[in-house]
DNA sequence: CCAGATGCTGAACGAGTGTTTAACCGAGGT
DNA sequence: ACCTCGGTTAAACACTCGTTCAGCATCTGG
């Protein structure tokens, strides 16, 4: 079985993402990952010995680099705005295709589950320091864990609409929680 | 072709919604639901002249029955309240299996969309007119589609993380809303 | 220089898919 | 009695799919 580091390996991983960014994770098999790498299809099962353990793999890889990401993005000042930023945005659509993927691959189910639990945690973990630190008050009752559930909650949703075309009453959405950034923040500092 | 009310026609789309609901929507297809309603394939082919055509048609079964609920549901005295568990309820479970389908069937994805915008703008209405009437005040800066558009997508992300076996951080929430419920209409009246 | 591991291939198996076509069955109306 | 017509069928077409297996190169360490 190939080596962890092959070039080969990392080149099916990067295919299987950006095929299922770009045609959901349906377009993703076999035959398809071989040909647009000009590789045989036999030897994508030399890697991974299932399909499933090609999809197990893109999603480790994939949770490591956003369990990461955490950390170092919320490390900034305005940790709120921070947060807003991290929910909203659109490199989530690949976590959401293979939650899509979990329903009906039970292998996936439960890594992603698994997966999403660390990252929710050590959501929860940096905020509440960072809030703490930057000298942060919430409204009575608003838990830093609660703020970030409904955070990740509203951008997924908006994420998911969005995708498929459907826009109605984002604006209001979003300048509700531009206000409330503002307010509990100040004007964004990355502004001119 | 079949006329609209035709028993097997009907008992065609209930299965289909039975089998988006216990394995997913991959499960649908000609030759399946035909063995599960002991029927040749070919006649459901007869029914819906494509795949395409049956999981449109039991889409559009479906968005009707949600959309009247809309209505009857928020009709109630506790809009906040019957709102929260209109957004909470496993009934959306097959909306979010459709939500997933659209990501890779364009013809879908046009009629959710078009469906998912209807069914906002008549919660929006309903919920819009049934604060006024019960005098209910929110807060500053929080109108009735944030709230609404807030509710709907804790409430989706609630049951999706749930269906995938995780609840992390979920009694929290939870307690946020009946906390925030309470603030504005009281106490349950189901409560005895 | 040879043995053996590593990377890679072509061909096949068995099963699944959506869809089309021609034909059959049984009632109802004329 | 005939004929039409809606409902229904079996069979076939033309794929795609995941997986297996035997074997061919190429490179490396002893």
């Amino acid at each position: 079985m190939g080596a962890e580091n092959s070039k080969t390996r990392l080149l099916l991983l990067d295919i299987t993402e950006r095929l299922m960014l770009e045609e959901g994770y349906a377009a993703v098999g076999v035959r398809r990952v071989a040909r647009e790498a000009e590789v045989a299809p036999a030897l994508v099962l030399y890697y991974f010995r299932t399909l499933d353990d090609l999809f197990l793999a893109a999603l480790r890889r994939r949770a490591d680099q956003e369990l990461a990401r955490v950390d170092r993005v919320l490390d900034g000042p305005q940790p709120l705005r921070m947060l807003w930023t991290l929910s909203s945005h659109p490199g989530n659509t690949l976590t959401t295709e293979f939650a899509a993927l979990a329903n009906h691959r039970k292998a996936i189910r439960a890594e992603l589950a698994a997966h999403a639990d660390r990252y929710r945690e050590a959501q929860v973990a940096a905020l509440t320091r960072r809030l703490a630190e930057t000298g942060v008050e919430l409204p009575d009752g608003l838990s830093p864990a609660v703020l970030l559930v409904l955070t990740n909650a509203l951008g997924r949703i908006l994420m998911m609409e969005n995708t498929m075309g459907m826009t109605t009453r984002h604006e209001e959405a979003v300048a509700f929680v531009e206000d409330f950034l503002k307010r509990y923040e100040g004007a964004s500092a990355s502004d001119a």
